[in-house]
DNA sequence: TCTGGGGTCCTAGGACCC
DNA sequence: TCTGGGGTCCTAGGACCC
């Protein structure tokens, strides 16, 4: 028998589906909530309920950096600024040059949580089984929590309430797992509520470019341009065993992905961080260990007193440096035993920077991070470790944190260590 | 007035042991 | 005198996400 089956018709699709997952794919009822130009509609609404006339929505605006910091880009942006081809992370001179009077706000962190907050408290209304993708992202597994209404009517709902009730608006991508979903909310915006059930994937998704789809990024895309790999349907129609022996475990992923086919988990309850990390850029170019040695500290300690926060301790430092090149180095090291303390993790990252810094090179950004991090209580006790001299670091420690909590972080300083804004003066000094 | 900061995961290569 | 693989741990760097 001669069939015609044309690559990309839904037959084909769900052939290969069942080919490689049969009936044991459990059908989810997943929701993507995304909130429109997030950091730019955040603000806009805080202004507003603080008085302000105008809505910085309806501007050719944006939420940048600062410049003075030497972190002037583009965080996000408005409608009517992506109309001059502003884009996010592009830096704010080049969005200048796209638009003479264009409007930069500076964000707010301290903002950008409470309206995340009322939006997952909003959510939880609705399933308790979320994650909180990012800050402005939750992926809601509505599989139980229906209550004898449909998937996509609850979408509706959550999409018209947070208008309402918050704001703000939302995409809302609908599907049965979470790649689809997410793929969905992503479709046109804003305040949109888009479907993507698998017999939608030919037409909704594969003929969009490969640089659309999620975990392609702009190393991947030129690769895949090579292959003759363009749109997400010649991806999904590619070779997948040809994509592992080129990408590994991303080739197969990717191809999953183009494919439709995600079975992860929605990851409601919230896990403990692998790994804290601080970095700056500094204000100006650094060429003195002694300085970037300062700023370390003050990095260190904030990275610290995070990890004490969590009741966890780390195994392992790594210190980053990038040069005034854009060159990044890193290099980490094992500590000899896991802890929490300050005092070990700088002394760690200071032989890891004096290991890393030549002379004659000017730094750019300095950062510590910690990682393989472990619960505090199911550490192993050093058998050789200084048990009094501990105990004393520990208090000592303890009684910064409670300072911390009560005065703001850098309420104290320990001796030798100056704050960064001290540091531009030394550095402008010698200038 | 160029180019953020906070994460997670993966890979390749070297050291070391059996 | 010459020649093995397998396994694990560690590190540097790179890719991706928001």
């Amino acid at each position: 028998m001669i069939a015609m089956i044309t690559e990309d018709s839904i037959d084909t699709y769900e052939q290969r589906f069942y080919n490689i997952f049969g009936e044991s794919v459990m059908e989810r009822q997943i929701l993507h909530v995304d909130v429109n130009n997030a950091f730019l509609s955040w603000l806009a609404v805080y202004k507003l309920q603080n008085g302000e006339k105008v809505d910085i929505r309806e501007q050719v605006a944006v939420i940048g950096g600062d410049e003075t910091k030497r972190s002037g880009i583009v965080l996000a942006k408005s409608p009517k600024a992506k109309q001059f081809g502003i884009v996010t992370g592009e830096t704010l001179y080049s969005a200048r040059q796209k638009c003479r009077n264009l409007q930069v706000y500076q964000g707010d962190f301290k903002i950008y949580r409470e309206y995340s907050n009322k939006l997952y408290n909003l959510l939880l209304q609705y399933t308790d089984k979320i994650e909180r993708f990012s800050i402005d992202e939750c992926f809601l597994d509505m599989t139980n929590y229906l209550m004898n209404d449909t998937l996509l009517n609850k979408a509706k709902e959550i999409n018209r309430r947070v208008k309402n009730e918050l704001g703000f608006t939302v995409n809302v991508g609908v599907a049965n797992n979470k790649l689809l979903a997410k793929m969905a909310s992503d479709f046109t915006k804003p305040d949109r509520v888009h479907t993507l059930f698998k017999e939608e994937i030919p037409i909704k998704m594969w003929n969009l470019p490969i640089s659309e789809l999620f975990m392609i990024g702009k190393k991947t895309v030129p690769k895949l341009y090579n292959m003759k790999i363009r749109t997400i349907r010649d991806l999904a129609n590619a070779d997948k065993n040809m994509l592992i022996k080129k990408f590994g475990k991303h080739g197969k992923l990717m191809w999953e992905y183009a494919n439709g086919i995600d079975n992860s988990e929605v990851q409601y309850i919230q896990e403990k961080p692998k790994s804290i990390g601080n970095s700056v850029t500094l204000p100006m170019d650094i060429a003195n260990i002694e300085q970037l040695e300062e700023v370390l500290l003050s990095l260190t300690e904030q990275v610290a007193y995070r990890l004490r926060k969590q009741d966890m301790v780390a195994n392992v430092v790594c210190v980053q440096l990038r040069t005034k090149e854009f060159e990044d180095f890193s290099h980490q090291a094992k500590l000899d035993n896991p802890t929490s303390s300050t005092k070990e993790i700088i002394k760690k990252a200071k032989q890891l920077l004096s290991e890393m810094f030549k002379q004659g090179m000017f730094i750019r950004l300095i950062g510590v991070r910690i990682d393989n991090l472990v619960p505090k209580d199911g550490m192993q006790l050093s058998l050789f470790g200084n048990t009094k001299n501990d105990e004393k670091q520990k208090k000592l420690d303890s009684v910064i944190d409670l300072l911390n909590e009560k005065y703001g972080y850098n309420s104290i300083t320990r001796a030798g260590k100056l704050k960064s804004d001290e540091i531009v003066k030394i550095v402008k000094k010698e200038k």
